[in-house]
This record gives structure tokens, sequence and C-alpha cells, in this order.
DNA sequence: CTCAATTGTAACTATAATAGTTACAGATGG
DNA sequence: CCATCTGTAACTATTATAGTTACAATTGAG
């Protein structure tokens, strides 16, 4: 169970909570057509709040909205609320200085790193939470 | 431990091995750049292998060298030899078919993780092994 | 005021990926 | 024959993930 779903259910759930702006959307219904338990829901829902992306009211008839409007929202805004490790990991103990190789490499990698994070996040950027409402409505028919 | 670092090591490996194109260089030699166990590394250089990027010769004077010129391995060759996982992950259980957000989600996530994960191959395309080898010794000054 | 409905969060568990380690069989050249 | 390597299995420790239970705090409705 290493691989990391978050994104794909927080994308999943902005677009339940795009899909009625009108009244809030309780974890439960979330869970319910995510398949999954609502403290997981909740979970992911508190760092797409801290985030500004959505806001949630306590109590009786509370539940969770959208923080600002489904087309102001992109995939690569949730991506970095909910996915904020590096893609990429550099060596787990310090390479060995007395090799060229050793030395330099880690500044090396980095920038090269850096760059197709910074791709994958630009192609990201170009679909909002509207966008993905929207092919969903369009699948339903 | 959950970041997985064979990327890092696998370019630190062969940038190695692009420095000695003319003598089989040790798993041996390699973990002791990379700080790391030689059996770590022949796992990485296995995976390698298997995708041709690398050729191994076992017993004495044996050791591991490159399968091609370091102009024509890039760093996506090597993404794809040793992390063949996809980048994201769908619901670790199916959505709920009964709602049309459950019920086409997943094509239309499908679609823009693909578009995601070829924007970060296509940079990591345009830098090869022997790009890596020259900024290194750039950095060694 | 009371109560049912919700969020917010801690605590625990099961599962899986990672990589570090030891061990040893097989191959190879001197 | 022997030292040197690869190739690989087996085991361990650590960590991330997410599923689950439990429960305090909040809130609106009646």
């Amino acid at each position: 169970m290493n691989t990391n779903s978050r994104f794909t259910v927080a994308i999943h759930t902005l677009t339940l909570l795009a899909m009625y702006p009108d009244e809030p959307v309780t974890s439960e219904y979330v869970a319910s057509s995510v398949n999954t338990n609502p403290v997981v829901i909740r979970r992911i829902l508190g760092a797409l709040r801290s985030e500004r992306l959505v806001t949630s009211q306590s109590g009786n008839g509370g539940g969770w909205r959208l923080g600002r409007e489904a087309e102001k929202i992109t995939l690569r805004d949730v991506y970095r609320a909910v996915d904020n490790e590096p893609l990429f990991s550099l060596h787990n103990r310090p390479p060995n200085p007395n090799c060229p190789v050793g030395r330099h490499i880690q500044h090396t990698l980095t920038e090269h790193f850096t760059s197709a994070t910074r791709a994958l996040e630009d192609d990201l950027e170009r679909t909002t939470l509207a966008d993905v409402l929207h092919e969903v409505l369009a699948g339903a028919g």
C-alpha cells in the first residue's frame, strides 16, 4: 500500500464539492462516493483547508465547501496541498566526498529534478476543477 | 524510508561508468562512491541491464560498462528502467459506480495523469548522461 | 435545553515499499 | 587452484499509507 492515492482522492472530493456549490457536503457523503472511511476524507480535506481550497463548518447541517470558485483551483494547487514530498529523493546517506562524482552529483541532480518537477506542475496547472467537473459530467452523458 | 532514491543512485552509478569507458567498474567501487552496500548497486544495475543500458561481466577482472554511448542515454531512459511505477495512483478501492463522479472520475484522471507524466518525461529526455558527466566534472573544477 | 449530526483528532493496526545486510553459488581470468 | 566478481535469495528495520474505532467539541433544530 505504498502508492499514494491522496491526489486522486482530493480531486474526487473537490469535484463533489464543485458539483454542489450551494450546500455543504459531508465527509460521510464524500466517503460513500470515494468508497473509503470518512476519517480518510477528513484528513485530506484538512490538508486542503490549510491551503484555503475548502472551508468547513462543524455541527448539525455542517460540512465542506470550496474555498473559491472551481475555475480558480488548478490541479497543481491540489497536488501541492496533499503531496508536498519531493518527487525525487537524493541519496539516503551522503555520497563519498573524496570522489569527484560523489562530491558534485547532488547539486547537478537537484537542478534536473527541479526542472522535471516544474514541467509536471506546469502541466497540472493547465487544468482546473471546473474542467474536471465538466469532463466527469460529460462522461455521465 | 519510503522515499525512493533509486533514480538518484542509478544516475550516480551510470555517471561513474561513463567516467571510465575503457574499463569495467565493479559494484564495490560504485558502492564506495554512493556510500551504500554493493548489493544495492547490483540490484539497480540489474534493472538497468534489463533495459540494455549496461552490460556486466562476471568473475575476476569483471564489472559493469555502459551499454551504449553516454550521449545516447537520457535521464528518461534511466527513470523508466528503475522507476516503472506510475507516478499517480488511482483509488485503492473502486469508487461508487452509482455516483456520476465516482463512475467517471477514473477515466478523466487517467488522462490528466498521463499528460503530466509525459511532461515530466519529456523534460528528463532533454538531458543525457554525457551532460551529467560534464556538469559533475565542471563542478569538480 | 436537549439531541442528533458533524467536524477534528488521537490512537491503533495491517500492509507494502525501501534499502541495508549476510550468505553463498556460479563464473572467470591469472 | 584461487582470488575476484556477479547474481540472487533471505532476512531485517524503518517508514508511508490508509483503514478503523473512539470520542471530545461544535452547532442547528425542535
